[in-house]
DNA sequence: GAACTTATAGTCATATTGACTATATAATAA
DNA sequence: TTATTATATAGTCAATATGACTATAAGTTC
């Protein structure tokens, strides 16, 4: 063991931020093949390191961003998806709310910035693969277990909530509907305020209800949208 | 390139055989440090295949397992999961209609078996946890797509098919309400034929219609049992 | 105060669910 | 031959969920 880096594996990371809209993180790498394009923040694992661990190493190193829970997407192993030389790599994903984090280029980036997903073309080697197997992911893990809780203000309107779901599943959803139904679930709790310095009726606010929160976390759900 | 094995990366296969209940496939290992030991198909990927070409090739020689698709799993790279070296292993699986296979222990196994899931126990590296988490994916899978179409005779009754959800899931069924739902599907093709040689009243036989099994298969559906 | 914008309440026909009960059909035991 | 049994299959029912709406409320801005 020794923190020598193992030549044949690698890991990618697709971090999606949410602000008002759905976003990817994109690094500008300083140097190798890829040198000058925007591609998926990635890096080598080394020998004294767990995958999860070195995936969270290389992000922070990369972008700055730190204290992110990175879920396991697949391995990418196809013999030529990297240029000269037989690399396999594991991606990660995360959904994060941006405006929590300080972008700081770092180790093989010189750069790193958030892109809206019409705006990325030209990733190099099987990111966009990659990147496109990870919004199918995301749009499962929405499905199935509650999302929000660390990308909206403490407090929200029922709209900011529709908003997100609307962003991840690229979709349009009703309303009324969609009250009825997140209300139903018990999951979140009145606070009796109101948005200010809105120019239109001040909707209400709420919070969520962090044990109901967590429950429906673990006892799988369907969101059926 | 070469044939030459990457030195770091390995692949498991977490294959589920059906015949009546649901089966776990092992082989013994035939040297190594797990000598002796009943274990999941595993080897070494080369630096000149695809990832999803090891997993099948690998089976292949262990256990004479061919033809099957593998669905990757996910990567588990703990730094001790391996002793004396740092090895990251892929996981694949499958589940299959046993009784479609002949075994053929090679290569490193000196046996192939199936196995109850009750009978394993004792599992060498972190197998055990390997085969936890591909009951979940199995789980997973079943509710998210239609299941049968290679796992079922061609010609088969309903209860046949409830047994293999309810062996898959792991959990009882009411049967009235079963039928309700997989024939409201429109799934199922009656074959207006009648079990045979049954010391009870026979049951009426269906096969798939396999244009809307297809079909279920892409249009995502959740199976709500 | 009128026009607008958004929030929130409520309607309604239809479909689905889980938990049942009831009847039909065939084999076998008495 | 009839009773018993095991299973298949049909049907009931109350409760709940769904999608597509309409209606009204409560604020802002012109």
């Amino acid at each position: 063991m020794s923190d020598a880096i193992m030549e044949d594996l690698s890991i990618d990371c697709v971090i999606f931020g949410f602000t008002d809209e759905l976003k990817v993180l994109l690094v500008k790498h300083a140097e190798g093949i890829s040198q000058g394009k925007w591609a998926l923040p990635g890096g080598w694992v080394t020998y004294d390191e767990d995958l999860d661990d070195a995936a969270s190493r290389i992000l922070y190193l990369l972008t700055g961003v730190e204290n992110v829970f990175l879920e396991q997407l697949k391995a990418f192993g196809a013999v030529n998806r990297f240029p000269n030389k037989r690399v396999v790599t594991v991606a990660y994903y995360s959904l994060i709310k941006a405006s929590d984090y300080d972008l700081l280029a770092g180790y093989t980036a010189s750069d790193v910035q958030w892109f809206s997903p019409s705006e990325i073309k030209d990733l190099p080697y099987d990111h966009e693969q990659i990147l496109n197997y990870a919004f199918d992911q995301l749009k499962n893990r929405v499905k199935q277990e509650p999302i929000g809780f660390n990308l909206l203000p403490e407090k929200f309107t029922l709209l900011q909530l529709q908003h997100l779901y609307e962003s991840a599943l690229q979709i349009k959803l009703d309303k009324p509907n969609f009250r009825r139904k997140i209300l139903g679930m018990n999951l979140l709790i009145d606070c009796h305020e109101k948005q200010k310095n809105v120019s239109h009726r001040a909707a209400k606010l709420y919070r969520f209800d962090e044990t109901v929160y967590q429950s429906l976390k673990e006892h799988k759900f369907v969101l059926d949208l």
